[in-house]
RNA sequence: GGGUAGGUGCCCGAGUGGUUAAAGGGAACGGACUGUAAAUCCGUCGCCGUAGGCUACGAUGGUUCGAAUCCAUCCCUGCCCA
């Protein structure tokens, strides 16, 4: 113990930009610090950007502080620019209150509600009941147009256009913030380095309506070392959601993160101590292997359980190992009547997107049945191909999947 | 409202009457190499398929033997002016 939790996150790699580190500092050391970080719900499941986000916001309820996470049932409505190049898709409300209740489901896994360790609220409590005559003078008023135009995070759209309604998106998030130290004496507001802008514009407002100095804390984002974004996948978002990403792929997407971001993602997603992660980190060439495995192992633990954890593991490390006749890989029924040809098989289950892909596939020596690469584009499953009714497919060198006759 | 530049495949972006399923790049996918890494190299990259066909270049109509390319109307976006 002992060490400021600022410094655990720092020495993490966690912190970006920090309004005030001084007194941020103190601060912590000085009072149960209640803070916040927003999940605005755009789709059904978080996702690992926002891990990163709880997992800071877990190391500081583990130091003692409280964490109001907040869902954007409000925000959520509007949809952030900054530092996109387009407009974000319209959400129904029903969309939003579906997401809104996923999400809340997820937080709680990482965070613990329990004796009011951790506030959750949702913004459109009080974003949807504002009037606007109300607010334009009593929050607008506030801002300046000229220095809002300068913000960062606009940039982007300088080429394509802003609409009014995501310029407001800003206010409405300062205003969450001034709402939340009203409430429940909320002083810091956490999230990605791209809310940056959203965050100073919230401590201004809090010092201008109220004269209460608050801060102002953002994370880096997860990037690799040639600074593409990480946690995507072929699929798109890598999902905090069992159903969207299956414990397996989300354990192989950390079983194959670059060599460079090894050391990092560990002190990122993990809470394992700092002297461990740097000795992991420091291995070298095959060796970092191990360091990989326990990251994936690590994070899968904290996302979907021990037990899943184990299972991914296990399923992993069959079929890399030698020949795969693991249970964990997806399933696909099939009725054998006769005459059923294993690419159609394939396609109508969604391993290829279309017959073609197949086709292609196995032009270029991509598919394995049984261990044994298939070169007939029309090869025609047969009951012979099934051990104790199972077969093995493989697509490329890492995908499997296991058929199954009825 | 006026002027002007645009809307092309997952994304960016060339193409401006036939040889264009549409250059180039990125992403993605497969192969080689490896450490289930990176980098690199090779291949693929609309759908169905033997040929061949079908669907596609904002939308709808039209001109033409033939249109992403020409015309009309409409929708959307940027910029400038009001």
């Amino acid at each position: 113990m002992g060490q400021n939790v600022y410094d655990t996150l720092v020495e993490r790699g966690f912190v970006a930009q920090c309004t005030n580190e001084e007194e941020l500092r103190k601060l912590f050391e000085t009072e149960k610090v209640k803070f916040y970080i927003g999940f605005d719900p755009t789709a059904d499941s978080l996702h690992a950007g926002h891990f990163i986000a709880l997992m800071a916001m877990a190391h500081l309820q583990r130091a003692g502080h409280v964490p109001i996470c907040l869902v954007g049932g409000g925000t959520g409505t509007v949809g952030d620019p900054s530092g996109r190049t387009d407009m974000r898709k319209m959400l129904t409300d029903e969309d939003i209150e579906h997401n809104c209740e996923c999400f809340k489901k997820q937080i709680s896994r990482f965070i613990d509600f329990s004796d009011n360790k951790a506030i959750m609220v949702n913004n459109g409590d009080w974003l949807r009941k504002l009037n606007y005559i109300d607010l334009l003078r009593d929050v607008g008023a506030c801002f300046t147009v000229n220095r809002m135009l300068a913000a960062e995070c606009y940039k982007q759209r300088w080429e394509k256009g802003l609409t009014f309604l995501e310029f407001n998106y800003m206010v409405m998030q300062a205003y969450d913030f001034l709402e939340l130290n009203r409430r429940y004496d909320c002083k810091l507001e956490m999230g990605g380095d791209d809310q940056w802008s959203n965050i100073i514009a919230g401590v201004e407002l809090n010092r201008r309506k109220s004269n209460t100095a608050v801060y102002g804390l953002t994370n880096k984002l997860l990037t690799k070392s040639d600074g593409k974004k990480m946690g995507k996948t072929a699929g798109g978002a890598l999902w905090l959601d069992a159903e969207k990403t299956s414990p397996y792929d989300f354990y192989q997407y950390w079983r194959n993160v670059d060599d460079a971001d090894v050391e990092k993602c560990l002190a990122l997603l993990t809470f394992l101590p700092m002297d461990e992660v740097r000795r992991l980190g420091a291995l070298k060439d095959a060796e970092i292997n191990e360091a990989k495995k326990v990251l994936a192992f690590e994070v899968t633990k904290i996302v979907h359980g021990e037990e899943e954890a184990k299972k991914a593991k296990e399923a992993a490390e069959a079929l890399f190992s030698g020949q795969g006749s693991a249970e964990d890989m997806p399933t696909i029924d099939v009725a054998l009547s006769g005459g059923e040809k294993l690419i159609d098989v394939l396609t109508q289950n969604g391993v290829f997107a279309s017959k073609g892909e197949g086709r292609r596939l196995v032009q270029q020596n991509g598919l394995t049945l049984n261990d044994e690469k298939v070169t007939d584009v029309d090869y025609v499953l047969t009951a012979a191909d099934f051990n104790d009714g199972s077969a093995i497919v493989r697509k490329g060198k890492k995908k499997y999947y296991r058929l199954q006759s009825k």
